[in-house]
DNA sequence: TATGAATGAGGCTTCATTCAT
DNA sequence: TATGAATGAAGCCTCATTCAT
């Protein structure tokens, strides 16, 4: 079998195996033995079970940033709906590999600081992007004429952050409901967030 | 040293160490030596590994919920007011406990049926906390008279996910902003749930 | 309380929970907590878990031992009704307390070697009783004007080690068959023994 | 190695080990140093303490049960040889595998309900092998004419018992006298017995 | 006499990792 | 490329035993 065929199978099943048992707790015993192959080989392969997380990590969370980048970008110029589309497609991915999510999310603690780095790093792209779009936003708001509340790029990353935030949790109540679609979903998120920062932008504070 | 203020000061390191290194991760040896006592006294105490986690587990929800709750009590009846003082609140407790949270909220996979049912506990009573002050807003917005959007009680806990998913998330970010208060991100999360909310209620709807 | 009362009453419990776990699997926390009193006590008047041990081993050696002297003495001077009467006592006991002969008993290897030597110096007791008892019996019958069969000292011993592995392992089969009395028991054992030693005494030899 | 050879030789070293110190002082760590292996091995191999006992138990009862059987069965029909001849394969097989019947037989108390089953089963199957060629030989006595003294299958049990343990018991004495060849030990035995039942079974019967 | 608090030592078990083939 | 055999290291847990009071 052509290295590369096995790799991405080692890696199949890791993800699997890292997803229901956690880093620690999963074994590569059971790695090999589930991907039907010896020991030796995984280590031939993957370096070593941190290497094979990485590995893990990496290729799970490249799938997850381009399903999320390729649906925003197919939706058009407005950043509320690329926004929307990559939210849709977020949670959709989520419905579907939820394997690979727990292994990107799930993994915070407990890991190696070469493999916390690269959980961080990934978590990193996907806000760049959220905040790429909320800030495109923003000033979108500021051209079509509403008076600026004076929010910047400090505050398209703080939203970024919540809104993140809020997505991550809500695959958690997702996993409880499941009548509800990843569409229903986002847009209920689109509402919570974005009509109030439009409303926010046009001017409207909050205070005890 | 009495029996009581030993458990309660081998929980504080232990809370430490999970925080730090993750429940499997983290090892006996390394609480009891922090602790400065012998690891027999740990078991002593508190019964096993997993003993120990469930204890201080207990403990940091106890406090976090109770940090939240007295806060909400004391802002009086408006449910915005018991809402921003239960968040402030919560950041607050975060800002000076990290290690309380990490060990409520970072736990996810990997864990022993009893242990993951106390984790799930543990964030249920925070959640149910928040999704009950969503809650009342709810109604309270209905009470005044604005057109329902048909918000209930699902509504209440959808949006207490997200709240608390994106206050979580916004600890990391308040980690990069030092100079950002507790009481300042509050007040922003505020602005960016509560109008909407607001608004969402009063019949705005967003669309794609 | 009076310090030889406690140390009974540590005896006693001792004896029950040697005879349940085993010397290794039994520990003195259990003995302590059952005696009602704190471990330093046990420790104060037995000295160790290996002395506990060997007086609960003395203790229960020397009732055994008297109760089958006692009963060989009462039964007259014909060594066959003292043999009978001894064997009977032997039964008797073991039924009533189980305990102190599984003590004495069942907990051959895995001790240290003071102990074993203990077990085996109270072993060597009940085999010399019965040894000489045998013995009068042989010399008895040769008085009787048998033809001697040659059966001297070391026939009497040979005999003793056969009765008593006999009457031990005998204790098992009556622990399965409840409804036989140690008395019955007894007379079946006689028959099987004596019987066959009168006729080979006589001359009567078995070859293949 | 090969896998099979490694196994039967790290029972080689655990039959002597747990015969020497018993199942709980025994320590796996000794065994795998005098198997000249890592402890992982042992595991690898055996699963645990419990299962590499079992696996000493199990081959050493099918060892001796076997070297009866094979004597036993060489023996020709009539069952007084050839219970003679299972005893005399039995006391040389302790004479030369002193360590298998310790193990067999001196490990009552404090083990765990599996070990203790296996132990129970084990000695059960000794103990109906023996059964088996006293009942054989009190039906040959009835069908020899000899008045009936009503025995029965119980007796046959019973005096089995009251055999092997009079054996065991024998294997000490054994120890304590070298120059006594098993064949000579045997032989005893056999006249103190056979003799004795033939008698009963004519209807020979001591009372007190 | 009596005990609550404390520990050194050691046992069972598992795992990531490598060598020889 | 592929693997069966093997291990160093480390973790959880328990126990006999003692000290300070």
């Amino acid at each position: 079998m052509p290295r590369h065929e096995r790799e991405q199978q080692i890696i199949d099943v890791a993800v699997r195996v890292f997803a229901k048992r956690g880093y620690h707790a999963a074994s590569v015993d059971e790695i090999a033995e589930l991907a039907g192959i010896s020991k030796p080989m995984v280590y031939l392969y993957l370096d070593s079970k941190e290497g094979l997380f990485l590995a893990c990590l990496r290729r799970e969370a490249e799938r997850l940033v381009a399903a999320f980048q390729v649906a925003a970008r197919d939706a058009g110029p407005a950043p509320e709906l690329r926004l929307h589309a990559g939210l849709s497609a977020f949670f959709a991915f989520v419905a579907e590999h939820r394997d690979s999510w727990v292994v990107l999310h799930r993994q915070a603690s407990e890991l190696s600081e070469v493999i916390a780095g690269a959980v961080a790093e990934a978590r990193r792209a996907v806000m760049a992007e959220v905040a790429s779009l909320i800030g495109d936003g923003i000033r979108d708001g500021l051209a079509d004429g509403i008076r600026s509340a004076q929010l910047g790029d400090e505050d398209a990353d703080f939203v970024a952050h919540a809104l993140v935030g809020a997505a991550d949790s809500l695959t958690d109540w997702m996993e409880s409901h499941p009548d509800q679609s990843p569409e229903g979903i986002t847009l209920r998120l689109m509402n919570m967030v974005w009509v109030g920062m439009r409303d926010v932008l046009a001017g409207e504070v909050w205070l005890p």
